[in-house]
RNA sequence: GCCUCGGUAGCUCAGUCGGUAGAGCAGGGGACUGAAAAUCCCCGUGUCGGUGGUUCGAUUCCGCCCCGAGGCA
């Protein structure tokens, strides 16, 4: 056991791209440090998910207690507010007990909701707004929908590209409350003394860490996993199934798809996502990144580090 | 052996009626305030198979050669 000198506010946080052994470093890590994980992933949240989020194995949460894994219902959205509200009061009970949080994911949009008091506009989704405007969208186009938002918030606007369709309609979401998204001024002070590490692999080796893994879950029945969701009621339209590996899979399945035509796409499009990770994680001040090495060295050198 | 069609970016291909070339995908970079594994934006120099010839100038036309696919013998 490591000695707890001065850990006010302390919190880990262990972050990067897909596949360069996140989980495995904070299992580590949190052995050492006799602490807990909270879970940063926004598939990870999700029951019956399983094999194609990689979630943390049932021996590991024995071990080491995990938080904000299967807390959603497949059939239920869920928000990063959702998620704060969860994480937050975790973390803070974590510290109060005199220990080192260990916040591990690769949704950053969720780790800045955590060490950040984002407010999103204190505005929750509102769906009928959002199919109104994506009808819109469809029928006249993203341009049309976005000069509404033109002309109910020309600030936020600005600030968007017409075709990021989503961001647009939120905006729209948030104007149709009331407020408007370019007036939310928030103050951007991290709510936690916070230590990030992010494990540095070559481009090249992580790919073919993702290609490798991406087979492993076929082999450890992805297919089978995705079949059950669809018996089970889960269909395209669920924001589980936007999950990489599950629409693809669902594409096979569906028949649109042969399973190899799938496999190579649950490949590139982890790829792509690797890289989006990658870009937003390098963002975080003070990040630090690590040569990949042995989980049980890392953490070492982790604990040296704080 | 003869004939035909190909050989252009990592891949699939377009194109230049002769003035050294451009799409999609891959790949790279970026954005990100309640869908974030989502959503969106930006980035294209490559002996135009090789070699001779014609030409002010050839990837483009002509000859020969090499490679691939098909056809006839």
């Amino acid at each position: 056991m490591v000695q707890k000198n001065s850990i006010d506010n302390k919190i880990i946080i262990i972050c990067g791209p897909t596949a360069s052994n996140k989980s495995a470093l904070s299992m580590e890590l949190a052995k050492l440090l006799d602490t807990e994980i909270i879970s940063a992933d926004s598939l990870n949240v999700y029951k019956k998910l399983d094999i194609g989020t990689a979630k943390p194995s049932k021996t590991d949460r024995e071990t080491i207690r995990h938080h904000l894994i299967d807390v959603a219902d497949p059939d239920k959205t869920f928000s990063v507010g959702d998620y704060r509200e969860i994480a937050l009061p975790i973390v803070k009970r974590i510290i109060s007990e005199n220990k080192i949080p260990i916040i591990c994911g690769g949704t950053g949009f969720y780790i800045n909701s955590i060490l950040y008091n984002y407010s999103y506009g204190n505005i929750n989704a509102d769906l009928n707004v959002r199919s109104k405007y994506l009808e819109l969208a469809k029928e006249k186009g993203n341009l049309y929908v976005y000069n509404i938002l033109k002309e109910k918030d020309n600030v936020s606007a600005e600030k968007l590209h017409f075709n990021d369709v989503k961001r647009v309609v939120r905006a729209l979401e948030i104007c149709e409350n009331g407020t408007k998204k370019s007036e939310i001024i928030d103050e951007l002070i991290p709510n936690f003394n916070y230590c990030a590490f992010s494990i540095d692999f070559d481009r090249d080796e992580l790919y073919n860490r993702i290609n490798k893994r991406v087979d492993l879950m076929i082999e450890s029945g992805l297919v089978n996993e995705v079949q059950s969701l669809i018996e089970s009621g889960i269909t395209i339209d669920n924001q589980c199934m936007q999950g990489i590996g599950y629409k693809e899979i669902y594409g096979y399945l569906n028949g649109e798809l042969s399973l190899s035509e799938a496999v190579n796409l649950i490949k590139l499009n982890t790829r792509h996502y690797a890289k989006r990770q990658i870009t937003f994680f390098k963002k975080l001040p003070d990040l630090v990144y690590l040569k990949p090495d042995d989980p049980k060295i890392l953490a070492r050198r982790i604990i040296d580090l704080l």
